[in-house]
DNA sequence: GTGGTCTAGACCACC
DNA sequence: GTGGTCTAGACCACA
């Protein structure tokens, strides 16, 4: 895995990592992460950096750590993503998605139709993404 | 300005910045936009990114030349920019945020007084922006 | 300064440090604070280490950033340092002060005299403490 | 036992082992306690330090010896220990404990459930601790 | 093995 | 100058 071009800090990418990985209930309640020196060895960075992004996920409550066993999805692990993500995209990503929206005079409602039909699409293939 | 570390290719960021000056009515019909060589100095590319990006927008009817004189706007430069700007935004940016917002379960009825917020407060303000 | 010989790691007794700094209203609401690498040579530690530091007491809103400009007290600074504090007795230090007591068969309102006299100490001589 | 990075010397330490042991009831009047060279051996400590301990209890008559066989808990060691450990709670612990309640503002009442919690909760797992 | 902490030194963006 | 991030490599306590 590569980081490089990407303005958002690694650390912070990790974090988004594991919370795609809740969201997509590919890791659930009380399951064992990958050890901090592992996750470094897959994403190729340093283990302090992925030491930070466990440190991060364990402050949302979204992970928890067994000293000298591991780190492990916290019960609260998946509500606990859905807030902070909700909080991330109100606050990083609405803004410029309305103002796009205003200029070209786009209404909530011109897209209805098409969520919809992604919601239908995305829930049959969801292995696929 | 600077590129350096978007993911978009520079040419395509020159299109869109011509693009908002139309919707920001800040440019209209017939409004000489600067000079290829200008606008490489401005934003400190080649003479060649922004020949390419001018080029692209020629293709859309957004601009079109007078040799020897410059580039201008074209009558239909507004409404061909929303086109095209409505059909980036479908393709490009509407997949990855509706797959956010099913991961996140948000509506876009829950958006609907955000938005309404939005318009008033970018309404008053647009000089700002 | 220096820390050696403590159990309780360097990060988290300069965040005590801060910690004090306000409790004794020695520093309050919108006071600039030692920058980090101020801090890191006053501490005799590590810039990264004040700076672990400061995240922390920034998660806790107990201080904020200006990019480019420093830290600062935030305004519910006080009040969260108290929070945080009075979570840090309580679960850190009243245990093996109530388990002293209840062997010692010391009461709570053994202390009450001592205490009131404290206080009035205290609060005169708090310059000197 | 390790007294590594303990700020109080060790020496001391044996001497709350032995009171900890009293208090607890595990040990009695007239009990032999491990003999000088046992103790050294199980705190992992030169023997000189063991004897300066049980020194340091002989003089606060919580412990006596008999000549060529051991070290007995006296008939006072109960009393006499709770009289040193009151002392030096009120003189070593108190003060760091008032001033920190003054500071946050925490009164004795505010610890009352908490502390009556506790010696239920401490009366039925003392096995535990 | 695990996570937790710390140092040394580097580069970046922002002001 | 400021804070923010990252790497490299070290040592610790815990299990």
């Amino acid at each position: 895995m590569q980081f490089d071009n990407s303005p958002q800090a690694i650390y912070l990418q990790i974090v988004d990592y594991v919370c795609e990985k809740l969201l997509l209930k590919q890791w659930t309640i009380e399951d064992k992460i990958p050890s901090v020196r592992e996750m470094a060895v897959k994403m190729e960075v340093n283990p302090n950096t992925v030491a930070r992004a466990y440190d991060f996920l364990k402050q949302q409550s979204i992970i928890y750590d067994k000293r000298g066993i591991g780190y492990f999805i916290s019960p609260e692990g998946l509500n606990n993503t859905i807030s902070y993500r909700k909080q991330e995209f109100a606050e990083k990503e609405l803004p410029g998605i309305f103002r796009t929206m205003y200029l070209l005079d786009v209404e909530l409602d011109d897209l209805k139709t098409e969520f919809e039909k992604f919601k239908e699409l995305y829930a049959k293939n969801q292995k696929l993404f």
